[in-house]
DNA sequence: ATATTGTTTGACAAATTTGTCAAACAATAA
DNA sequence: TTATTGTTTGACAAATTTGTCAAACAATAT
């Protein structure tokens, strides 16, 4: 039996990945897919069954990738004010790499009208307890008080909007490439400076 | 001759922007968008000869809508404060009608990957008077210094983000539309203090 | 060597989506 | 009335996208 050296399968998903998460290609067919793979659309059929199975699988992966580092950091044992500084940088980190992971993750939702894909988050009860670990420090004032659940919408919208709007940002603050990726380096100090207080 | 009373033209490109910015249906095909206007996809290619010709419509317009208002209230005369608080209104205000209008613009500009549609957007030039506006205010320390692009970045991304992502922070903080709905209206007092130091 | 198993692909078929056209229809003008 | 013009649609055609299948291929086991 040929044992797959290459790994045709796992190149086939990161390759999907790549088309939607970094590039954010949405409309990518699976032509679009295996060419860029560079394979046959066939192979695609092969390990993955089918378009909508494929889709799953990334679907998954991106739900993984966005929370299971997320989770750790937030259950890590460390001052407060450092777990929110490497928060704030993980997901910066994280969101240059796939600026459009969420934005796939939504669409995805939306069009199968149907909330099919709202199992097995168990990671909501890990984020109930960092909630209240906020909440405590709020308490103590370490930073300014307010309501958790938008505090941590704060840090999230502030990390990932700006990449994500990258294509319309450029003309209306009229900035080369070069001139944003400076400016999202910047941000890092900045989403710090205005979080905590 | 029959003249236009019901304006069907005007109907299906409003169920169009319905269907792509309020409910985020970005695969939706022409059948999707004739069937919600009740009419048949003939009429459709009647009014608008192909896909492409409707889509670059409702993108012009989706541009118009996003930026109109505001550049508007950039120019207008007023206090400060009063100016800023009233940006952050507005912003959400079109956020919450709208949610996934900006993904779409972003979404279509990336996957024709040219920046065909980069021309006609002579906004920068208002917006770059703004942004003098606004680090003049620093210098008289209305409100504390920063980069002025950055500024406004900050005050977009926390009015938008937390809408578009509702499907994925529903479940991540396990709410529900309801509470969901309470958080996005309290938001924008937390976006004012936040912003406004 | 041959057999066996897994991989890859081209050629074809099915399904979906988009586009076209002529006919039916409605409303007013003459 | 009939004619004219604009609107709407069903039926058909074309294009795109997805899915299937048998054959070719590669690597190892016997």
């Amino acid at each position: 039996m040929a044992i797959k050296d290459s790994n045709t399968e796992q190149l086939i998903k990161d390759t999907a990945k790549r088309i939607f998460f970094a590039e954010g290609k949405l409309h990518a067919t699976t032509q679009d897919i295996a060419d860029a793979a560079g394979v046959s659309r066939t192979s695609l059929h092969y390990y993955f069954r089918s378009r909508d199975l494929l889709l799953k699988q990334v679907f998954n992966d991106a739900l993984t990738g966005l929370t299971k580092q997320l989770y750790a950091l937030m259950e890590a044992e460390m001052d407060f004010k450092e777990k929110i500084r490497q928060l704030i940088d993980l997901f910066l980190t994280e969101t240059i790499a796939f600026p459009y992971r969420e934005i796939f993750l939504i669409t995805e939702m939306l069009d199968g009208d149907a909330d099919i894909y709202v199992q097995k988050e168990k990671g909501a009860s890990k984020m109930a307890a960092f909630l209240k670990q906020i909440e405590a420090e709020m308490e103590m004032g370490t930073i300014s008080k307010m309501d958790p659940t938008q505090f941590m919408m704060n840090i999230m919208a502030l990390n990932s909007h700006p990449l994500v709007m990258r294509p319309l940002h450029k003309q209306m603050f009229n900035l080369t490439d070069a001139e944003y990726m400076k400016k999202m380096d910047e941000r890092k100090k900045i989403i710090c400076d205005l979080i905590l207080k």
